[in-house]
DNA sequence: GTTAGCATGTAAGGAGTTACATGATTTT
DNA sequence: AAAATCATGTAACTCCTTACATGCTAAC
């Protein structure tokens, strides 16, 4: 599998779980999912969309009776894409397990936006590999800190004192998060301002968790 | 000019003004500087020393009398590369000028590295700029999550209120960035942990700059 | 003796962007 | 009337990584 089955494919599959959609819009949500300022380009989205149509994984859906407006706005034809069994396979399959160590960078987000489709058991599996991961990066980091304080070259030394924050911030969200999972049966994540989830007592792992997760393939 | 002309070139003719230096050991540095975890591939760097070298940007260094162990150290013959008057130039150019804003991600953490290469007005118009980028980007990441917000989905409405939580954090490093620089003259960055620059005495922006800024092509 | 590190390089392929091509509709 | 937004798609190009090719030396 190459990182783009992984990624974009895990992108693409999850939003059209929610509603079949066309590729300018799923481009849009995209964006908005990702923060709004990783763009992604239709010399992406399109040959991708292609690819998912070619494995079965999407068919064109028809806009049935009664709702001609859902493939038509009165601009150029939209072409709406649908979900199909494999295609749902194909998603579970992908949301359920950790997946590839290698492209955990540019997978992880994504597949953190699709934690309710998942249970609570692959959510820590996959927050605790990706706090490991981080912790090591603090180690190395820190090494090329004390490498660099040697040579007195104040602003690397401040980039880097930086960026090690950086990590370690992210570490200390992971924790929070894992914390949260392990304690509550995570009906919905931390640090929320309404309604933050109870914390101190630990149940189970894997116990409680609410969404419906489908058969792995 | 491409990305690469941007950025990998910065990056190489700044590490070889400090000293002549052969491809594996650039690449170390090169990693150590960008925090240990970018790791940039040989099939990277060779092609980029060629390039520099074709622009007449680097020579190769003739160990000279006395030292043949600078290019030689009993394994596999090494090629050292350094600096050309031209090179020098180019380099003082681009560590010089902001640069296209289009890779300011990319290009960033490398100029900074290199501040004290260049005087404090540049240094100044660089923050600036930077954050003025990043503080658009709040505004995005913002709207992204007020829509995510009405759609009711705690994972990914966390995922991007940790993200915002990050951008705004880089904002205010730069913001303190700037303070300092503004304030002290820069003889070196704020946050160390030695020997606090005052902060306060807001003196002329550009007064008092103690590197040696090379005339600007 | 075998693994790790030193050292340089190339070829093939993966992944994505930019620019182009096309054209309707809505907003300013 | 111009600009923005909607909408799909392709071709060329850029950039980078992975795997390969080569071979020496030091440490375990």
């Amino acid at each position: 599998m190459t990182r783009r089955a992984e990624v974009l494919d895990l992108a693409v599959l999850g939003l059209l779980v929610d509603a079949p959609m066309h590729g300018y819009e799923l481009r849009k949500r995209l964006n908005i999912l990702l923060g709004a300022f990783r763009a992604l380009s239709y010399g992406t989205l399109y040959p991708c969309l292609k690819a998912l149509l070619a494995r079965g994984w999407i068919c064109e859906s028809v806009p049935a009776d009664g709702d001609p407006a859902l493939a038509l706005t009165g601009r150029r034809a939209r072409i709406v894409y649908e979900l199909t069994a494999e295609g749902k396979e194909r998603f579970q399959s992908l949301v359920s397990h950790p997946g590839p160590a290698a492209w955990e960078d540019e997978r992880f987000d994504v597949h953190f936006a699709f934690f309710a489709r998942t249970d609570a058991t692959t959510r820590l599996q996959i927050l605790e590999g990706r706090r490991s991961r981080l912790q090591e990066r603090v180690e190395g980091v820190s090494q090329s800190i004390a490498r660099t304080r040697e040579r007195r070259d104040a602003y690397t030394l401040e980039l880097q004192r930086h960026g090690l924050e950086s990590v370690e911030r992210e570490v200390r969200w992971l924790t929070d998060l894992i914390d949260t999972e392990r304690a509550s049966g995570m009906t919905h994540p931390p640090a929320d301002d309404t309604d933050p989830p109870t914390r101190g007592e630990v149940t189970e792992p894997g116990a409680g968790h609410q969404l419906p997760a489908r058969d792995e393939q």
